[in-house]
RNA sequence: GGGGACGUAGCCCAAUUGGCAGAGGCAGGGCGCUUAAACCGCCCCGAGUGAGGGUUCGACUCCCUCCGUCCCCA
């Protein structure tokens, strides 16, 4: 398509310009109020695809934006490289992972460069920096000094296929890798964890003083999972240590311990260490065979109710039984695999009347059940689904069947019966977590070595900081065995003790690529010192992050080990202490879609932004990424959207002619005074001033897009046809100034040809209120609802002044026919209505 | 199974938060320009808001139920 400027030409000479003028760098003794902003830095995949376009886009946006309203704006951008597809890359076509992510990083920086985002490229990082492996080496060794970091033996998620281990979110619902679609196994190794638990309690308040999306709040919470009961021990039927044999109970937690009398049998989970004591020779072969088909399942199928293997397969009766302590009386114990030794003490008291796993249970094995909560009424014969017989009921209600919490509500009965369980001493009041701590250990190549050394002599050691970072080494062959080359390599496996310079042996596994993710934002801050990953006060200068942008498919994992990374390194002395959070704003925008599924690399559904950087440029794709509709909204990319980007690249074409036109600039006619008409148009302009700021203030580009277009579609005739040149001049210039952010290249062209100077150093707009005011508005009368009548009132008209408009007017007393009004609801200056 | 978001013209979306359902764009149609077409300019065409009920003088907006799509947790 014929356009109406040399989009090409021009975008390349502002990119350049930006770049080569340092337009958007910034320090710390910059005089300006600072403001931070920061898009989630990428995994370097090579030219960038839609996602990143319009994640881009929205983050550029806030940088010119923020920068004209008198900010010091920091935007860095780095690459987040370690990582798996590199290593996979490298096993098949035998190139280091290093030359192949370089190769990306350059694809993609040069891509995300010719979108016109502009960055501050001299703190540009790469995880896979040398200089950023050791201070993630260092901050790995101040956290175990601080007891933050551990090593512990623990049940792992296994992938087969990728021979690494994997966190539980990135085994999917169906049990197989994220990654490779294999099915997870689970495998016992030694692992390296971060105890991300000891701050659960922070994590979780610390939301509330947030301002991110409801819903990312929300999941966090959920991650969490913080709930409130009691851990008590119920004594198994005989060896209460009157004969002689050490005393045995089971430990269980609850949190409705108001429904102990209900309790009518327990279960402990497959893994749990008490469970061969408990099983008697009768029935061990089938415990054994239970726990066999427990280990070969996920804790996705195990918590299922649905599961393929079936209710009937998911449970064994030990043999033994325990005695419920709140009636004395024994109830069986069984092994049952819906409960998980992860969670809790890895044993329940099981009330089926008032839990619905339980009740599942306890019908597919026979078992009774007792309310203790009554229920309301008719929920035996039609509170289930579909109108049939209730089961389990988990609403509120009076307390029965329950000796002395008979009568009371289920919060009063909590409390009497954990304070029960306490002065018996059999119970503590407990606060359970569903969040675990962080296991950071990969069996991978391609990521940071964990900076550790094994000694005869003295265990384990800490490389110490003056011989960081521990590198992996460059010869190394990478082959399809699964099985990482430094696990094999002679040359970095064996090495000396930093304490006796004896022989030992390095730790072979790699960080999680999260942990380079938790800290990279206050690496920004300050990438040049020389003895620190950052210095702490240009960190405080800048942190929190005032506004970052990222996709919701980080709303848990990234998100909440940032915050923790951020409370503990500020606990460990590296970072500003205070500072207890690191992203103020959070915004994340909608990912876009085609046919239905998210536009990915691996679903093979990209559509290239290449392709219309040559042909209808940057600023139109940009615009078009605003304009498509709400940010935070999916986008589904259709047959009719190229229509739509050429039509944003048409509105372009009519603004540059507006702004720049062919022939002689109109002369416009200073010497008399502006009419009716000319007004009207300035107050048009000092409108969109108003509308743009309000927009931009609250996400909304696609409406401050529209007002825009709309702006254009009034203005052109104007300006065309003899229009006062200062009254046009004001119009081109303000809707440049407020484009200036959203489509870059083509307003700093525009504002240069007019003014020579450069519009993204000029300050934001700002409207006149004298403009903003209307002389009149337009009333609506309604009679019982429908409108009947408009009519001009002032602005600041009265309500008894409205009324007697609305009662005057023609229509209203002809619809009124005679009748009087039995009410009259008066709005002003919007509408009255007269009801009948 | 639990929690959440969203359903407005053929399509993407507005409606300043309970007050005239339409701002903008795409697609479609007409006229002008043109030898013709494209480009460009001007104009036209459009839903009663997923379905049902409730609250209200008044509901796209608030409350219930159902349907559909998507997300998160199981």
């Amino acid at each position: 398509m014929a356009r109406a400027y040399d989009v090409i030409g021009i975008e390349k000479k502002w990119q350049r310009r930006w770049s080569d003028e340092g337009t958007y760098e910034v320090d710390a003794d910059d005089p300006r109020p600072p403001w931070y902003v920061l898009t989630m830095y990428p995994y370097p995949s090579g030219a960038a695809h839609m996602g990143h376009v319009r994640n881009y886009t929205f983050g550029d946006l806030l940088v010119r934006h923020r920068t004209m309203l008198g900010h010091a704006v920091l935007s860095p951008f780095g690459f987040d490289s370690f990582g798996l597809p590199a290593e996979n890359a490298a096993i098949k076509t035998g190139t280091h992972p290093r030359v192949f992510t370089d190769a990306r990083i350059e694809e993609l920086k040069e891509s995300i460069t010719s979108l016109g985002a502009v960055y501050d490229w001299r703190r540009e990082i790469h995880s896979h920096d040398p200089e950023y492996i050791k201070w993630n080496q260092v901050i790995f060794t101040k956290l175990l000094e601080a007891g933050l970091a551990y090593r512990a033996n623990a049940p792992v998620n296994w992938c087969p296929g990728c021979q690494t281990v994997l966190a539980n979110e990135q085994v999917l619902a169906d049990g197989t890798c994220e990654r490779s679609g294999d099915l997870v196994v689970k495998r016992d190794l030694e692992q390296w964890f971060f105890r991300i638990t000891q701050y659960a309690d922070e994590l979780l308040a610390g939301l509330e003083e947030l301002e991110w999306p409801e819903r990312v709040k929300t999941m966090q919470r959920n991650w969490i999972g913080r709930s409130e009961g009691s851990e008590f021990d119920l004594v198994v039927e005989g060896r209460d240590g009157s004969d002689g044999r050490d005393p045995l109970a089971l430990r269980v937690f609850t949190t409705r311990p108001d429904t102990s009398f209900g309790m009518t049998y327990a279960v402990v989970a497959p893994e749990h260490p008490v469970v061969d004591e408990l099983t008697t020779p009768e029935y061990a072969a089938a415990v054994a065979d239970l726990r066999a088909r427990a280990a070969a399942s996920t804790d996705i199928e195990r918590l299922s109710e649905s599961s393929s293997a079936g209710l009937a397969k998911r449970g064994a009766f030990t043999g033994s039984s325990v005695v419920n302590p709140f009636t004395g009386s024994p109830v069986p114990v069984y092994v049952a695999d819906y409960v998980l030794m992860g969670y809790g003490t890895g044993a329940i008291m099981a009330v089926p009347a008032e839990d619905t796993r339980d009740w599942d249970f306890a019908r597919a094995y026979g078992l009774p059940f007792v309310r203790t909560v009554q229920p309301p009424e008719g929920w035996d014969e039609h509170g289930g689904p579909d109108g049939g017989p209730g089961g389990a009921y988990t609403g509120p209600g009076e307390k029965i069947n329950s000796a002395w919490l008979d009568g009371l509500d289920i919060p009063t009965a909590k409390e009497r019966a954990t304070e029960w369980l306490e002065e018996q001493g059999i119970g503590v009041r407990k606060v359970n977590y569903r969040l675990r701590d962080w296991l950071v250990s990969r069996q991978r190549f391609w990521g940071c070595p964990i900076p550790i050394v094994y000694c005869a002599d003295h265990g384990m050691v800490p490389v110490p900081q003056d011989q960081l970072p521990v590198l992996a080494p460059d010869d190394v062959e990478f082959l399809p065995t699964g099985e990482s080359p430094l696990a094999t390599h002679p040359g970095f496996l064996n090495t000396t003790c930093p304490i006796c310079g004896g022989p030992a042996t390095r730790e072979t596994d790699t960080m999680d690529t999260f942990v380079d993710s938790s800290w990279y934002f206050l690496r920004f801050t300050d990438p040049w010192t020389p003895d620190a990953p950052f210095d702490k006060d240009i960190a405080r200068h800048w942190m929190p992050v005032d506004q970052y942008i990222g996709g919701i498919e980080h709303a848990i994992l990234h998100l909440l080990y940032a915050r923790f990374f951020t409370k503990a390194l500020a606990d460990v002395g590296l970072a500003p202490e205070g500072l207890r959070e690191p992203f103020a704003r959070l915004f994340t925008q909608g990912m876009i879609r085609m046919d239905g599924k998210k536009m990915s690399k691996s679903k093979g559904n990209l559509v290239a932004p290449s392709s219309y950087l040559t042909t209808v440029g940057a600023d139109a794709l940009r615009l078009f990424h605003l304009f498509v509709g709400p940010p935070a909204d999916d986008v589904d990319w259709s047959a009719q959207t190229d229509s739509v980007i050429e039509g944003c690249a048409r509105y372009l074409d009519r603004v540059w002619r507006l702004a720049v036109p062919d022939g002689p600039r109109p002369a416009g006619d200073g010497t008399v005074e502006p009419g009716e008409v000319d007004l009207a148009i300035r107050r048009a302009t000092h409108k969109l001033i108003d509308r743009v700021s309000r927009d931009y203030e609250r996400w909304s580009y696609n409406t401050a897009v529209a007002a825009c277009m709309e702006f254009v579609n009034l203005l052109a005739p104007y300006a065309k046809s003899g229009g006062r040149a200062d009254v046009v001049d004001e119009a081109v210039d303000t809707l440049l100034l407020l484009l200036a952010p959203m489509t870059p290249h083509l307003a700093a062209e525009a504002w240069e040809r007019r003014h020579g100077d450069h519009i993204h150093l000029m300050k934001w707009p700002v409207a006149d209120p004298a403009l903003l005011v209307e002389d009149t508005v337009t009333m609506v009368v309604q009679v019982n609802g429908k409108v009947r009548d408009r009519i001009e009132v002032a602005p600041d008209v009265s309500e008894e002044e409205a009324e007697r408009l609305a009662l005057a007017s023609p229509p209203v007393i002809e619809a009124l026919a005679g009748g009087t009004a039995r009410r009259v609801i008066v709005r002003p200056p919007k509408l009255v209505n007269v009801v009948v």
